[in-house]
DNA sequence: CTGTATCCTTAAGGATACTG
DNA sequence: CAGTATCCTTAAGGATACAG
């Protein structure tokens, strides 16, 4: 194993990267095999090019994402989980599960509050 | 169980407002029980007064912290995590878990990245 | 103590056009 | 196909001052 640099890299700033919107949305995409790039601009709801390609960038600097290219015309792309990604897919399927039963319920106490106010 | 509403909230809106930095502080803050404002101010590393009431009042309407007013001099104000939100921070752990556990193999692989580039 | 109001700065992100 | 580059708009958030 690696140095490791544990105080280099704050619990924070991790989720801050793993947590996004956009960050999900690709890991969730990922999740089933290699993926490309338009498949993932289709996939991931709402997403522009550069948002997209920003984050794969970040991604795959934080070591979650590899990026295989093959030298064909035209040129293909693939992003592949890391092992540590897939993990962090589980802790985020969760969170989706969460999100999924809970929808309904937040809905309501939003139109609650609202007309309270 | 009330109506329900499901159509109008969509589970990225939902992630959105759940998974953000200054939410997951403040979940994570509240999950031993009642805190006051300043209590949060303090624990929620690097929150201005400013976002942590937006994100209070984000978290009441979303049904996910009770916010109890104490009519005394000066004002006491608590807030409570509802039982939705207890279960909310059951999977947030998860996350957080993950994250403390690959922090340092982040670190690396960003350095490893950076050196590259 | 628990906020609100205002102003201001920065960063996130969209639109569009272009390239190997 | 898989991006990059540029410009521009909007939204997030900090700083400060004030109030119930």
């Amino acid at each position: 194993m690696a140095t490791q640099l544990a105080e280099a890299c704050p619990i924070v700033e991790v989720l801050d990267h793993v947590a996004g919107k956009w960050s999900i949305g690709i890991i969730v995409a990922a999740a089933n095999g290699p993926v490309r790039f338009t498949e993932l601009e289709r996939t991931v709801e709402g997403i522009s090019r550069r948002m997209l390609t920003l984050n794969l960038r970040k991604l795959e600097r934080d070591g979650l994402l590899v990026r295989t290219v093959y030298p064909t015309v035209p040129p293909k792309v693939e992003y592949t989980l890391t092992d540590m990604a897939r993990e962090l897919y589980a802790s985020l399927s969760g969170l989706l599960g969460w999100a999924e039963r809970h929808r309904g319920e937040i809905a309501c106490a939003r139109a609650v509050y609202d007309a309270a106010s």
